[in-house]
This record gives C-alpha cells, sequence and structure tokens, in this order.
RNA sequence: GUGGCUGUAGCUCAGUUGGUUAGAGCGCCAGAUUGUGGUCCUGGAGGUCGUGAGUUCAAUUCUCAUCAGCCACCCCA
C-alpha cells in the first residue's frame, strides 16, 4: 500500500492508460471546439488574489487557494476560467477581433472536500465567445455541447434556463435581498438531487407558503415556455423567456432532443446574467454535472475592460472520464506502440536498431526489446503491453535481408523484404 | 471546512471474540529439454494488516492522533 507518499487529497496521480485516454478525449472536444471556430489560448495558472476575489460568491472564496509570494503579494491559483478570460479582455480587448472565440485547456483548483467526482484539481475545457449579445452566440454554445457528447457518444441531457426568470420568481415571491435570492434558487437548485418534495419543504420553511405555492409551479416536470410565462409574469420573466424562446427556436430543425429547458436550473456562480445550462449524463446522472456555463454580460466590465457581453462553457474533463470509465469496462491501452523488435541475438542490435530507424521514420511507433531473452518470453510480454505486432530478426533473417513479421491479435507471420518494410506497415 | 463510514499482498476481498510462521482468487516471476505468446499443469516471490503513538505480559485485532478513500452537508466540473 502506498505510504505517505502519495498525492495529497483530492489531488492524483496518473498513468498512461488513463492519461491517453484523457488525450483522446480531449482530441474529440478540440476538434469539435475548432470546428466552431475556437482557437486555443493559454492563461497563467496563477492570478492576484483581487482578480479573482468576490467574482464567485461568497462560498467559493473560501475554497480559494491562496497563498502570499516572497514579494509579500497576495496571489491565488485560479478557481475557473472565465474569470482570467475576463481580465485578458480587460487588458487585450480593443485588439482581439470582435467577437472574440477562445478556447482553454487547464487545470483549476478548488478547496472543496474531495469526494467521487469532485476533485481539489480537475481540468476544465472551456469555450467562450466575447463580444456578441446575440442570441446566435447562445445557440451556437449549445449546439457545439451536443456535437460534443454526440462525438464522445453520450446520452446527455442539456438542461437550460435564464437567470432573470429566476429573477421573477424571487419577485414574485417578495425577495429583494441578494443573499436570501442566492439562497433561494441554491434550494431550488437542488431538485434533481433531493426531489422537488424536499425542497418545497425547504421553501415553506424558509420563505413562507406564498413562496412554496410559487416554487411548486415552477418545479413541474416538461414545462412550456408559456407555462413558465403564465406562473412568473413579470418583466424580468419575459425577458428570459423571450430569449429562452429565440435560442430554442433557432434550432428547432435541428430536432436536438437532449437540449431542454428546465426552469429550475440555477449555477451557483454569481457572474451569470442570463442564459444558464448545465449538462447531466442519462446513465450517470449522479455524477453531478459534466459541463455547463451560461452568460455572464457584466463580468469584463466590472474587471476594468470595456462593457462585453459574452457567453461560455467549461467540460469537466476528470468528470467526464469518470463517467466514460464506469460505463466503459474496457481496458484501456497504455502505449501507443505498433512494432516491438524481438531481440533474438545482441549482436544483431546495430540492425534492429536500423530497422526500428526506418519504420519510426515512416511514423509507425517502434520499439526494441532490450534484452536477450527466450523468443516464448518475449512475445509473450510484448503481447502483455497491447502491441500487436512483432518484427522477429535473427541470423536466418540476416542472411536473406528479409524480417519476420508475426501479428500477436490474429497469430499469422509474414516474411517482408526489408526494402518493403515501410509499405508493409503502411497500410 | 463540519459530521459519519472505511483502510489486510499489484488488484478484488476473507480472517484474527487481543496470543506462536496472516489466507484465497486474479495478477506477477520461474519451469515444462534451449527461434514463437495468449489454455492447462508444476513451483516461487510478494504483506512491519495505511502511518504514528497509547493501553497490555502480548495488538493487525482495543484507544487516540494522523494520512487517504467514500457518503452527507456545503459547493460545483
Amino acid at each position: 500500500m502506498a505510504k505517505d507518499q502519495g498525492p495529497l487529497s483530492g489531488f492524483r496521480d496518473m498513468l498512461s492508460d488513463q492519461t491517453l485516454a484523457r488525450q483522446q478525449v480531449l482530441d474529440v472536444i478540440k476538434h469539435v471546439y475548432e470546428l466552431y471556430g475556437f482557437m486555443p489560448i493559454k492563461t497563467p495558472a496563477i492570478e492576484r488574489f483581487e482578480t479573482l476575489n468576490g467574482k464567485y460568491g461568497e462560498e467559493a472564496t473560501t475554497l480559494m487557494y491562496e497563498f502570499e509570494d516572497r514579494g509579500g503579494r497576495h496571489l491565488a491559483l485560479r478557481y475557473d476560467h472565465t474569470v482570467p478570460l475576463a481580465r485578458l479582455m480587460a487588458t487585450y480587448g480593443q485588439s482581439l477581433p470582435n467577437p472574440y472565440k477562445r478556447y482553454v485547456v487547464g487545470d483549476v483548483w478548488r478547496g472543496e472536500s474531495p469526494q467521487a467526482g469532485r476533485y481539489r484539481e480537475f481540468t476544465q475545457i472551456d469555450a467562450d465567445i466575447v463580444g456578441s449579445d446575440s442570441y446566435l452566440a447562445d445557440v451556437e454554445i449549445l449546439v457545439m455541447m451536443h456535437d460534443v457528447f454526440k462525438a464522445l457518444k453520450l446520452n446527455v441531457t442539456i438542461e437550460v434556463n435564464d437567470r432573470r426568470i429566476l429573477d421573477g420568481l424571487a419577485e414574485l415571491c417578495g425577495i429583494t435581498d441578494q443573499h436570501q435570492f442566492i439562497k433561494l434558487i441554491g434550494v431550488i437548485d437542488k431538485v434533481s438531487k433531493i426531489g422537488p418534495d424536499a425542497v418545497l419543504q425547504e421553501i415553506g420553511a424558509d420563505f413562507g407558503p406564498e413562496a412554496k405555492a410559487h416554487v411548486a409551479k415552477i418545479l413541474a416536470t416538461d414545462m412550456s415556455f408559456d407555462d413558465a410565462l403564465a406562473i412568473v409574469n413579470n418583466s424580468k420573466a419575459k425577458d428570459g423567456i423571450s430569449n429562452l424562446k429565440s435560442i430554442f427556436a433557432a434550432f428547432e430543425p435541428l430536432s436536438l432532443l437532449d437540449i431542454k429547458f428546465k426552469p429550475a436550473i440555477a449555477r451557483g456562480l454569481n457572474y451569470y446574467t442570463s442564459t444558464i445550462f448545465e449538462t447531466i449524463i442519462n446513465e450517470q446522472p449522479g455524477i453531478g454535472s459534466v459541463c455547463s456555463g451560461g452568460r455572464y454580460d457584466k463580468l469584463i466590465g466590472q474587471l476594468g475592460g470595456p462593457n462585453s457581453p459574452a457567453i461560455g462553457t467549461s467540460i469537466g474533463l476528470d468528470r467526464l472520464m469518470d463517467v466514460i470509465s464506469l460505463l466503459s469496462k474496457v481496458d484501456l491501452p497504455d502505449t501507443k506502440t505498433q512494432v516491438y523488435i524481438a531481440n533474438l541475438d545482441d549482436k544483431l542490435n546495430s540492425e534492429r536498431l536500423k530497422i526500428a530507424q526506418i519504420l519510426r521514420a515512416a511514423s509507425i511507433p517502434t520499439e526494441l526489446y532490450f534484452k536477450e531473452a527466450k523468443l516464448g518470453k518475449q512475445l509473450e510480454s510484448i503481447s502483455k503491453l497491447g502491441v500487436a505486432k512483432v518484427i522477429i530478426y535473427g541470423q536466418q533473417e540476416l542472411d536473406k535481408n528479409v524480417v519476420v513479421v508475426r501479428d500477436l491479435k490474429n497469430s499469422s507471420q509474414a516474411e517482408v523484404p526489408v526494402s518493403e518494410l515501410t509499405r508493409y506497415f503502411s497500410n
């Protein structure tokens, strides 16, 4: 067992099988993002504490990793990618194209109590559109998320709401205080976890029977926009609903059944202003949201930039990988090597190296078996590594200027002239 | 951060109502006459029972602390 040498609680080491699988998933996501015109950027892991402070909400600030450097500067590890992006926009906004579309892959840190699917260091893959308040930006983000999960062959439900509907609901319940509002949506947000009955009981206890009655209606499943409007019919909610109507109408012809209106979606982060969404994996709802985001039209202005509207999405790669490995129990390979060259005789090492170099030059990942050992032993251990082909090259082959290629998957074997090597492996 | 449950070989777990050399399956290594693997057979290695301290003649088994995992709260990817 591990001594006290393992990684800290909430942090993890990842071996090659896991890392290769992540890379594979990441490549799929990047590919889809780039299809929509998002280009990669990178920002520092550390920011000034003041930059991050107050942007997420009170609770979140206590979860930040903050520290002082040797120069006495008050710093923090980034908590997400959205606030650093907003800072970036405040710095370079004038010189960037408008709308500005970028994506970022990187770790973020939150000092939470770790649990399955909850880590202190995890990777987020964000895509944001800055500078446009068009509902088409919202549409593109949502459709792109649909495409990502389709490409990953995952059945998801993307639940969409508009923060202003909740504002309207609060107004209806007579809640004007910001703290009370946060508390209200916090309770509503728990509906998928604790169920509507428990939520209503809490609402009743905290906000009175009238609020309870209003919230009860909003929690109904399969609500249409008109249903919602009938319940919360004030100007705030109207704005929200007409926004969602435009968004949903735009992709209606695509019939994306996995994107749904759900007025109970709240989102904890403070900076959201209108459209908000969360994504649940249908087979693994317990793990929580694997992708979420929304519109934050005021954040960039808050950080001293121009008043730019913006919308973004964030995929939690670690949770996503947890779900993927839960769903497919297939053993993942931990090598990309395609060919292994067995060692029958140390005297032929430079000949084997020459063959390896020919293959590598043709972009075929190739490794050499270092130790001279029984062929059977070599085949066994190479097979265990998950490598499909072995080149057997001894005195007999040297004399004939050929190579024996054994396929470990179907136990077939072929003699290939050295001059034909590249061609043989290229198809 | 608060509360609860858990922690035995690489993995999944059994076991000890405190008492000499702690077990299984899988995996790993080595054989089965020396240039051919994945089945079967035979043999072997590997554990200071998460770590540290306390109680005791004696602790892996009891107590405390600590670390890690899980669950709830909280928060959210």
